[in-house]
DNA sequence: GAGGAGTTTCCTGTTT
DNA sequence: CAAACAGGAAACTCCT
């Protein structure tokens, strides 16, 4: 469940969804002022070492939302420390000040530390936040080589709209309606009446299989099992179906929901099921630029 | 405006 | 027990 309540009087990233986060890789969108009010101060752009504590609060707050744990699994006033300080913590130390949430907090800190960052928070969410039923770890790449799944191909993915949305929502969150209100608005888009749906383009399958066969830029979201035979299976099952959402501006998309409609497409042969395998999915005989030598 | 395609959402039940 | 799978039903958006 997404965190709802906001509970902590700092929601201070209105972003909850780690998609909506738009680093760099978004700069050629010229409808929204960009040049001030998002790069160069943004926790996901600084150092570790470097962070204030608002900007460790911010990164706490995000690792809330993209873990989607509850508001208490992180004792803020224990983290009421610059990054240098956060950055010297030991693995005892977050979890003696967070729990077992202390091992989350911990492991992806380690990870900003080494591999450094700088406009791919989202990424790093995908990676390393998000539940993962990645079991292979020789797919474990860098974010910073996952941030590849973001330019070009899937540029196309994130419209002006959301990105002025998200763009204003994390340059000044604070006047405007908190995170859960622009929750409600987007978690009942049937009922709010608010348009949804992108113009028809890409299909779900379509989009399936461009991740499949940009492997260099997609690292660790969906994996061929047999490439020749068309069988894939999904690594980060919730990161794709958060990827599906960004591209449809639908913020409510889930693994769930993303599995109904590839279930729909076994009728139409788009997909053949493979029993027995979780996650595990077949190209079928009706889809189509997926074979290596396929024209 | 009608109708179809392609989802999206929700749901209940089953399987792993 | 949780997560994934199945598939019905209805709603929704976009397109013709």
């Amino acid at each position: 469940m997404i965190l709802e309540g906001n509970s902590i009087a700092m929601n201070i990233n209105s972003n909850s969804n780690p998609l909506n986060h738009q680093p760099s890789w978004t700069h050629g969108y010229p409808t929204c002022d960009v040049s001030t009010s998002f790069f160069g101060n943004q926790w996901h752009e600084v150092h570790p070492q470097f962070w204030t504590k608002l900007q460790v609060w911010e990164w706490l707050q995000h690792l809330l939302d993209t873990n989607q744990l509850d508001g208490n699994c992180i004792p803020f006033q224990e983290f009421d420390i610059t990054g240098e300080r956060l950055c010297g913590m030991t693995l005892q130390d977050f979890t003696h000040a967070a729990g077992t949430t202390g091992q989350i907090l911990y492991n992806n800190i380690q990870i900003l530390k080494w591999h450094g960052q700088y406009g791919s928070e989202m990424l790093q969410s995908l990676n390393l936040v998000v539940k993962t039923e990645q079991t292979d770890p020789s797919s474990m790449t860098s974010w910073k080589e996952e941030n590849f799944l973001y330019d070009g191909t899937y540029d196309d993915m994130f419209d002006s709209k959301t990105f002025c949305r998200s763009q204003i929502s994390t340059a000044s969150a604070e006047h405007l309606p908190a995170d859960s209100d622009v929750k409600k608005q987007q978690d009942h888009p049937q009922k709010s009446g608010n348009k949804k749906h992108n113009p028809r383009g890409t299909h779900l399958w379509e989009f399936i299989r461009d991740i499949l066969l940009n492997p260099e830029r997609n690292p660790g979201l969906i994996k061929w099992e047999d490439r020749s035979e068309g069988i894939f299976r999904f690594l980060k099952s919730e990161a794709v179906a958060q990827l599906w959402g960004k591209k449809k501006n639908n913020s409510s998309m889930t693994y769930e929901k993303l599995s109904r409609a590839m279930r729909y497409y076994y009728k139409r042969e788009i997909l053949e099921r493979v029993d027995g395998r979780r996650l595990v999915y077949k190209f079928g005989k009706n889809a189509r630029g997926w074979k290596e030598n396929e024209s």
